[in-house]
RNA sequence: CCUGAGGUGGCAGAGCGGUUUAUGCAACAGACUGUAAAUCUGUACUAGGUGGGUUCAACUCCUACCCUCAGGA
């Protein structure tokens, strides 16, 4: 079976440099006894999807790594072109080897796969991310997945259920302007079972109404439907979930003192690129985190202080979200970054799986 | 020093003479099968600058003091 590395967790628990670092030592050490693989990583997050969010979404690695690379160039370059749904230049960017980084030779992908001013979701993930996948795992080598965003992974490994069907531009801006109550009544008519289904919190959230009143309102003998069960996710590859965690007041410390060096970086300044290239505050706001409070502070709405001790906040309680969201996780072989010899512990477990392919249930 | 405004819970910020309480943010816990760094839910807690009055009752009225802010000198 084709073996699929995943490593997850809250943010700030450096998950991308641990690939970074698994995938060098593989390199160095190859000729030992273990057939080392190269690897190259799938970055599994709603938002480094984006092109330009590079700093706020960490993409861009803050310790200056010399060797970075980014082949795609002239990406925001508006040419002439045709561009597809997702504002990229061209539809096959990925098949052709773009869209991906490479930090210290090593590529990383899904990055930059669409224009920010466009809503991704999580099926444009799916389809993507495996695509990507394949085409490594053809090339010879392990896919080290990356992964913040527990829903995209969610849908990658395990697949979603309603996922062919699609989003009804028409009827969601119907929705839209109906208020929560109707939004109720609408789908108990529709769809008493899908409602009973619904919890508590759900049943006010006028977001999951509507998809929800989109999939009850498809036909159910449309074509949609009847594909709709078949994407079964990754059961044909042979997955090792890692993850990585850390006490909360360490997390804590740790996205804070990031934090600074986001703004070091130049955070600010890109947000303001980003803005001047036509992506407005509302939809920078819907980005959320960084980038959300980001425009806040361009619209002149909080100081740079506020922004400082808010962001703070609301990236506690992002990495507080995740960490609810892991723990139902099954079967992930968790490491506490703090704790003493996590590393080789860790190395050890991903070259057994990866050397065995027999010794699978070890937890 | 004068004049004006004001001092409310971790922060911001309302109303009101009388036990039910603003509210928002933050905190804590959780949900989440197509916006997921989004969206939503639940919980707890913490007040009324200080000292005097008035009143059956004061965060709410009066008064002195302290402090803050704005304008003036």
């Amino acid at each position: 079976m084709k073996k699929v590395l995943v490593i997850l967790g809250p943010t700030a628990t450096g998950k991308t440099d641990v690939a970074l670092r698994l995938s060098a030592n593989w390199r160095i050490t190859q000729g030992k006894p273990f057939n080392f693989p190269q690897c190259e990583l799938v970055s599994c997050d709603s938002r480094q999807i984006y092109t330009g969010l590079d700093i706020g979404t960490g993409k861009m690695p803050s310790n200056n790594h010399p060797e970075l690379v980014r082949p795609e160039q002239d990406r925001r370059v508006s040419g002439s072109g045709s561009r597809n749904k997702f504002g990229m230049t061209n539809r096959n960017d990925i098949k052709r080897g773009k869209g991906y980084w490479e930090i210290n030779r090593i590529k990383i992908w899904m990055y930059d796969v669409c224009d920010p001013k466009i809503q991704f979701n999580v099926k444009d993930y799916v389809i993507h991310a495996e695509k990507v996948i394949e085409d490594i795992l053809k090339r010879g080598k392990l896919p080290i997945i990356v992964g913040g965003t527990g829903f995209y992974l969610k849908a990658l490994l395990e697949g979603l259920p309603n996922l062919e069907i699609p989003i009804n531009k028409k009827l969601r801006r119907e929705l839209e302007k109906l208020n929560l109550k109707a939004l109720q009544n609408k789908l108990q008519k529709l769809s008493p079972e899908k409602w009973e289904n619904l919890n508590n919190s759900d049943r006010q959230n006028p977001r999951r109404f509507i998809r929800a009143i989109e999939i009850a309102s498809t036909n159910s003998t449309s074509e949609e439907f009847l594909r709709a069960t078949i994407r079964g996710g990754f059961k044909k590859y042979d997955v090792l979930k890692t993850g990585l965690t850390a006490p909360r007041e360490v997390l804590n410390k740790r996205i804070d003192s990031r934090l600074v060096s986001r703004l070091d970086q130049g955070m600010v300044e890109e947000a303001k690129n980003l803005h001047k290239d036509g992506l407005s505050f509302t939809r920078m706001k819907e980005l959320g985190l960084e980038y959300g409070m980001l425009a806040k502070l361009l619209a002149g709405e909080i100081s740079e202080n506020q922004l400082v001790d808010q962001l703070s906040a609301k990236i506690h309680q992002y990495a507080k979200r995740q960490m609810t969201w892991f723990r139902s996780e099954n079967s992930v072989f968790w490491f506490d970054i703090t704790s003493k010899n996590w590393t080789p512990k860790m190395e050890k477990i991903v070259l057994k799986w990866y050397d065995g392919g027999n010794d699978n249930t070890q937890n």
